[in-house]
RNA sequence: GCCGGGAUGGCGGAACUGGUAGACGCGCCGGACUCAAAAUCCGGUGGUGGCAACACCGUGUGGGUUCGAUUCCCUCUCCCGGCACCA
């Protein structure tokens, strides 16, 4: 065995043997049980990123390790290959998206492939390729035809100069990303998915997705946002129809002074028409962006439409106002203002001087109001309702504060729930109200004004109006020679595309022009990859074999909306009967960024300059603390500005190619994955890569030394001394801890130290018996059989190197021996009133009061005892004795 | 603004179910090898005090529960992800 590592030989060796055997490529058996491994699929932006290394040696540990447990593993790769990046591309080089696309993803493929990770490339779909996207226009005509899908307005950022829809990504401060314009809202047709169909399944099932991370469940649940409330309409006046609301607190109906809708709402646009100053206020409002991170954090602003409508039960009139933070897409679209009892109305009531009218009190406060002695005093004042200040318990529904109505005729002294079952049977009786659930969930429009992207599959007839396009047609294929400019969709212009004849009358008609979101996609790819060849169906009897999927692999932004489009067309195909499942991920990873430092430098006119980490030198003090951060090129300092996620904007990205070109795919693999556990941001060290590095050379020299040195038989339990009954059982308590933190747990971290801490003992034992040798090559076999799903490439060589003749991926993964790990003595900590202040060995299963009387006994011990009353002992099995004394 | 998550030595992190805080790695210090350096190997390394044995302090902030809290509860600060047209 070749004494040095050498990475780029063995790692060439192993990927071109996998290659030649089709190592990767897996078949459906189904007397076997399978197991199907996804990560996300990567967009094409150009070459592999951090990121992408990450989240794909994830799943490959996963894929290797479930293999190596016996189990039928698919693991394929693909591209989310439509989106913006590759019209931005075009704008900025004139290269048709198509090619930009193709180009990169033949380069991309080559990274993965260096990489060593074990996808099956049969698989391989690409979802621009018509052979793929021909089923987004199939499924999309079939939830047409059953209501699925529909048509309406939507509210898009519009760009007045370009003449153009953005992006949110592509407003900045408000303003269109190229032509620097004031971004207006625009109200066009588009299409939607009825998601909102299955808001109740969508919500109701993740309690069956136990696999699935406590937080990703509870932001989609918040996601749906089910809420019970009343609807409310409030009568215009004139016998001419209500002004309906939804609301959760129809138990302070009694407390409505205004009502507020939203600046697109149908009654304020009815009361601009005749209201310069108004139409005015509702035009400001259609400035900005569409984003409701923005909207959220606007100034709250209004203006009185001077229309009143009827209060349903108090019969007074109530002003209508127009308000910026009553959003058109939730509920009505209109409000009843509380200001009393909801912070938002509060404020808006402060701004504009509307009457607030407290119709919610509670019992301390009651009480202190009748001059109960015992409630009064200062830590009670908090809860005088003054109408000058907020105060949380205004707003408290039923807690430890028990709240209830006053100042509200038939409702005063009920609590919430009583009150609102109440207004809602009084409102029924009216023909007023009913109880509603509304969910915040929308539906999904799915149109956009963009070339680079699935077309919809629709033909547009003077005289048939709408009309999808027929089965037989599709693929409609979208163009790949046409270049953006940025003004808008060059599919409009292009009539190949364009012109075509109606299916349903025969006439000249034009083809419609917008494209899917790509969220269309990514939302059924999984159940592609295992029938990526079929062209005469979506999905056939082998996507019922694999799925769901068994692990799915990806980053913590996709915790809503991708996940959550996923779901939805899951269901929806189920329900199409094309699909046997209900919930596509069984178990669901989801992995923190990766982050490197940032280093910049503010040039006098205040001009940042940022310099890439591997361009600055760092120098430590005695103690390694941080003294300096130089630039390499001219040695002046550069500042730092913490740690944030490698982009192209704060140049502090790493290219996984050239660590892969200096120390080869497993160094890679093995720091990103040591670095931190998958959940967890990564931040990048590369004196952390250096480190990785030297343990590979470690464990090669170790398995290169000990073959050096001849033949070793096997171990023999029964023979071991004491020290190498210890290293036997060291060997099998990694074993069983790598086994249960790869499998179990997902922290290759913590499996990858458990094998460092086992190579640094067999180092050390330096045991020169037949038994000693026998316990050595254990140790090895063992190690390597363990990284092997880490690093597969130098374990793969090292394993041969041990006389194995069959693939390592193969091989059977270890299982501790119960023997091997019994002690003969247990070592207890003792603590005096939690402190620790010595330790006592005692058999295993000792008895409490031997274990008592070794503890109290202790020499260590005693001299925080001796002359103190002795009140407590606790004793915890296996690990301590807390002696309380006074 | 709203929803979700995070904060532990000089640094990345470990401590899995409330039970020895700092595993493993990096960095740093000392030593071996070398003409020398690199590489490699050996030893040390949370802070403060002490010659030492040892003691005290210590898991973002302030409080609480407990024999015992990095872990559970409340408060605050800062950082990160998402907010429906980036993917």
């Amino acid at each position: 065995m070749d004494p040095r590592y050498d990475p780029a030989v063995i790692e060439a060796a192993a990927q071109e043997r996998w290659r030649r055997e089709r190592a990767f490529h897996v078949v459906e058996e189904p007397e076997r049980p399978k197991f199907y491994c996804l990560s996300m699929f990567p967009y094409p932006s150009g070459k592999l990123h951090m990121g992408h290394v990450r989240n794909y040696t994830i799943g490959d540990v996963i894929t290797r390790y479930q293999r190596m447990r016996g189990r039928n593993v698919l693991q394929p790769m693909g591209w989310d290959a439509f989106g913006l990046p590759a019209e931005n591309a075009a704008i900025a080089n004139g290269v048709p998206p198509a090619k930009w696309t193709w180009d990169n993803i033949a380069y991309m493929r080559r990274q993965l492939q260096s990489l060593g990770f074990a996808l099956d490339w049969e698989r391989e779909i690409a979802t621009c390729d018509p052979r793929y996207y021909r089923w987004n226009q199939w499924l999309f005509l079939r939830l047409l035809e059953r209501g699925l899908v529909y048509k309406k307005t939507g509210t898009v950022n519009w760009d007045p100069v370009d003449q153009t829809v953005l992006a949110n990504e592509q407003v900045i401060e408000g303003r269109g990303w190229r032509t620097g314009a004031v971004v207006e809202k625009r109200e066009i047709p588009m299409y939607y998915m009825r998601i909102t169909a299955y808001a109740e399944e969508l919500l109701a099932a993740l309690d069956s997705l136990p696999g699935w991370p406590e937080r990703v469940r509870i932001m989609q649940a918040n996601w749906i946002g089910r809420s019970e409330g009343v609807e409310i309409g409030f009568p215009y006046g004139a016998g001419a129809g209500t002004l309906n609301v939804f609301t959760t607190r129809a138990d302070t109906l009694y407390g409505a002074t205004y009502v507020a809708v939203a600046a697109e709402h149908p009654l304020a646009v009815r009361a601009a028409a005749d209201n310069a100053e108004l139409a005015g206020f509702v035009e400001r409002c259609r400035q900005g962006s569409v984003m409701e991170a923005d909207l959220a954090t606007l100034e709250k602003e209004g203006m009185d439409t001077g229309l009143q409508v009827i209060h349903p039960l108090t019969g007074d009139r109530l002003p209508v106002w127009v308000a910026n933070y009553v959003l058109m897409g939730y509920g009505e679209g209109a409000i009843m203002a509380v200001p009393a009892h909801d912070e938002r109305d509060f404020e808006f009531a402060r701004k504009y001087g509307l009457p607030i009218r407290q119709v919610i009190s509670n019992a301390i406060e009651e009480r202190r109001r009748r001059g109960d002695a015992d409630v009064a005093g200062p830590e009670n004042v908090r809860f005088d309702f003054e109408v000058t200040l907020w105060k949380p318990w205004y707003a408290e529904q039923e807690g430890e504060v028990t709240s209830f109505c006053v100042n509200s005729g038939p409702l005063d002294g009920l609590p919430h729930q009583a009150a609102t079952d109440r207004i809602a049977a009084l409102l029924e009786e009216k023909g007023l109200g009913r109880k509603r659930i509304q969910f915040r969930l929308r539906d999904w429009g799915i149109s956009r004004q963009r070339y680079w992207g699935c077309p919809i599959p629709i033909i547009h007839c003077a005289v048939c109006g709408e009309v999808p396009v027929p089965d037989e047609q599709l693929p409609v294929v979208l163009p790949d020679h046409l270049v953006p400019d940025g003004s808008g969709n060059p599919l409009s212009g292009d009539h190949a595309f364009l012109d075509c004849k109606c299916p349903g009358c025969g006439a000249a008609a034009r083809r419609e022009t917008d494209t899917m979101d790509t969220f269309v996609d990514s939302s059924w790819y999984f159940l592609r990859y295992p029938c990526a060849d079929q062209s005469r169906a979506m999905v056939d009897e082998r996507t019922q074999y694999w799925l769901p999927v068994d692990q799915y692999i990806g980053g913590i932004e996709h915790a809503i909306l991708h996940l959550l489009y996923a779901r939805f067309w899951t269901k929806a195909m189920r329900d199409l009967g094309l699909i046997g499942i209900d919930e596509p991920f069984s178990n669901l990873l989801t992995q923190g960024m990766v982050l490197n430092e940032i280093f910049l430098r503010r040039g006098e006119d205040g001009r940042i300059t940022y310099f890439n980490p591997a361009d600055v030198d760092l120098e430590t003090d005695a103690r390694g603390q941080r003294t300096a951060a130089r630039l390499r090129a001219d040695r002046l300092p550069v500042e730092s500005d913490g740690m944030g996620t490698m982009s192209k904007s704060k140049n502090n990205g790493v290219d996984p190619q050239a660590l892969v070109d200096r120390y080869g795919a497993d160094t890679a693999r093995l720091f990103i994955m040591f670095a931190s556990p998958p959940e967890q941001t990564l931040e990048w060290s590369d004196a952390g890569v250096e480190g990785a590095y030297r343990f590979l050379k470690r464990l090669w020299r170790l398995a290169a030394d000990h073959l050096a040195a001849g033949a070793a038989g096997a171990v023999n339990a029964a023979a071991l001394t004491q020290a190498q009954r210890d290293l036997r059982r060291k060997i099998h308590e990694t074993i069983a801890k790598v086994d249960d933190d790869i499998g179990r747990r997902c922290t290759f971290n913590t499996a990858i130290a458990a094998v460092m801490e086992l190579t640094n003992a067999l180092s050390r034992a330096d045991d020169p018996t037949p038994a000693g040798r026998a316990l050595m090559r254990e140790g090895i076999e063992m190690s390597v059989l363990l990284l092997s799903p880490i690093v597969p490439h130098i374990t793969d060589a090292i394993w041969r190197e041990l006389g194995h003749t069959g693939s390592l991926m193969d091989a059977r993964w270890p299982v501790a021996e119960p023997g091997a790990l019994t002690r003969s003595t247990v070592d207890l900590v003792v603590q005096v009133n939690g402190k620790l202040r010595g330790h006592v060995a005692v058999a295993p299963g000792a008895a409490q009061e031997d274990i008592r009387a070794a503890a109290l006994g202790n020499a260590d011990v005693r001299r925080f005892t001796d002359g103190r009353e002795i009140r407590k002992v606790i004793i915890v099995p296996g690990r301590l004795i807390n002696i309380v004394v006074a």
